[in-house]
Formats: structure tokens, C-alpha cells, sequence
DNA sequence: TGTATTATATGTGTAGAACATATAGATGAA
DNA sequence: TTCATCTATATGTTCTACACATATAATACA
């Protein structure tokens, strides 16, 4: 159905967002950070843990932190102890919580939006199973 | 905290995604189109009609609906009846039907992400009330 | 005649994110 | 000592979904 073809002007396929992060990863930096101070490579790290947010790009990762903190939501430090090149340590701001919060907030109310969608869908189509459908 | 300046390299902000319609508009085009086949401004109509999907914009709307068509979701006939100007309806095809339910697949594990990073954000700050924290 | 409504369509800009690459200190093997 | 590898941060570039703006045209009606 998609052949993911270059050199078109306006969108090339309708494919689902499969491989996007959507805004995921914000929240998950604020999250990780509200628990304890980290570097960047160490929360590359932890996301790379986790199922969910596994894959994410170290670019954007570093230049979400720097974005974070020209934005108050954390501050930095430099820890030349330890092994290896120096590390800019990433602590949360009261700022930085209070924007966890907020985004908390906005997920939650994104999920609702889904869960509507989610049900006028299976209203339409409850009675079938999924090979019934095929 | 956000000045929404521009000129900018990099992010300008970390701002919520708060006016992104973030692909909900697809999966409820092909829903609204199971149900029964439609030209696009009535189907402008129903999502505005729609507190999770109002104002969505026509250009988008309108390219949306060519990209499934190009992609063998929807078929389109003339419909040079009736009052104003002629109206491209479109109509689900059997490929559209079949993407939805994967589009719904795809919806229903994004919402078990969020509800994944909602607990874990729900358990470290549990304790505390929306007031408690401000 | 002109203005509002219905209807479809295209041009352009932007920001988030992916993809790619650069830089450099520390460590250990050959 | 030289080379590769790991740790760590950073920037350059491209892509694309979507928003914002505008164009076009038929019909209705004042």
C-alpha cells in the first residue's frame, strides 16, 4: 500500500506514525529527572530501557536538555570526577516540576481523547472479531 | 516561560503540543466514512461537530482525502446534483476498512504507552494532590 | 450587481523529529 | 606508541506533518 517514494511534493503515503516518538520523550527526561540527577548519556541510558521510548535519538535528546534548560525546567553542572569526558549533570528545577505536572495533565487528557475515539470505533465494530473482519 | 519568538535555530520552546491535531484526523475521516460515504466539507462539518476533532483545517482535510484516495483507502465519484457546486464524494474501499482497524491497533497500544508513563508518573508523586504541589 | 454560502484546491511556512556526522577524553589491546 | 573502542556531548541537515493563508468557482438571494 506504501511505498514510501521520495521526490513527491505533499505527503507521500498515509501510513500510520509508527516510528514516531510524538512527544513522548519530554515528559519521560522530566520524569526520569524528578527522581534523580542524571547526564545526558545516563538518560539515553534509561530510555533505552524502557520499551516505550527505546531508540531515541541522541541528538535530539541533548538538544531537548539544552532546550530544557534555556527554558528553566532544569539546570546543569559540569562533573569532571569519575571516568571518561566530563559530564553536564541535569537536576530539575521547582519550574521543572510544576511542568511535569502540566504535561501530566495533557497526557492524561490525550489519552481521553483516544479512549473516545477508541470506543466510537468498537461501536461500529463490536460485534466482529478481528479475523471476522479480514 | 515560552516567548514563542522566532528566527531561532533549534526549538524555540518546550512547549506542550497543545493545538496539534497529532494524527487523529486519518483514523476518524475513515471511521466517519465507515459509517457512510461523504464529501469532504460535510465531513468538515462532523469533525467540527466533534469537541476532539473541531477546527481542523480544510487544506489538510482536503489533501488527506486525495492521499487516501492515491492510496486505495477511499474511492471518489462527482456529485453534480443538488444545490451549490459540485461535490467529490468519497467512499470507503475494503484496503480503508482493513487500515482503520490497524489504524485502531496502533491507537489502542499508544494509549496503553500513555497509561504506562501516566502510572509511573501517578506513583512518584501519588501522595500529593494537584493543590498540594503548586 | 454584488455578496454570502457551499465546495474544493493549492501555495507557503514552520517546528518537531529523524538521520548523519563531528569532537574529544579515557581505556585497553596490540 | 599507536589504534580501536567506549563514554559523552554537540551540531549540521533533511524530512514531513500540519498550520496558516489564499485561490477558484458555482449557486442563491438580496
Amino acid at each position: 500500500m506504501c511505498s514510501h517514494q521520495t521526490g513527491d511534493t505533499a505527503p507521500s503515503c498515509s501510513c500510520l506514525p509508527s516510528g514516531r516518538m510524538l512527544g513522548f520523550i519530554q515528559p519521560w527526561l522530566l520524569l526520569l529527572l524528578s527522581a534523580e540527577s542524571a547526564h545526558g548519556y545516563d538518560l539515553l541510558d534509561k530510555l533505552n530501557q524502557n520499551e516505550d521510548t527505546r531508540g531515541v535519538d541522541p541528538g535530539f535528546l541533548y538538544r531537548t536538555l539544552r532546550q530544557f534548560e534555556e527554558d528553566g525546567l532544569v539546570k546543569s553542572s559540569w562533573d569532571v570526577e569519575g571516568h571518561g569526558p566530563a559530564r553536564r549533570v541535569y537536576e530539575i528545577t521547582p519550574d521543572g516540576v510544576e511542568y511535569l505536572h502540566a504535561w501530566a495533565d495533557h497526557i492524561r487528557s490525550t489519552r481521553e481523547r483516544l479512549g473516545r475515539l477508541l470506543r466510537t470505533y468498537e461501536s461500529r465494530f463490536k460485534s466482529q472479531t478481528t479475523k471476522e473482519r479480514r
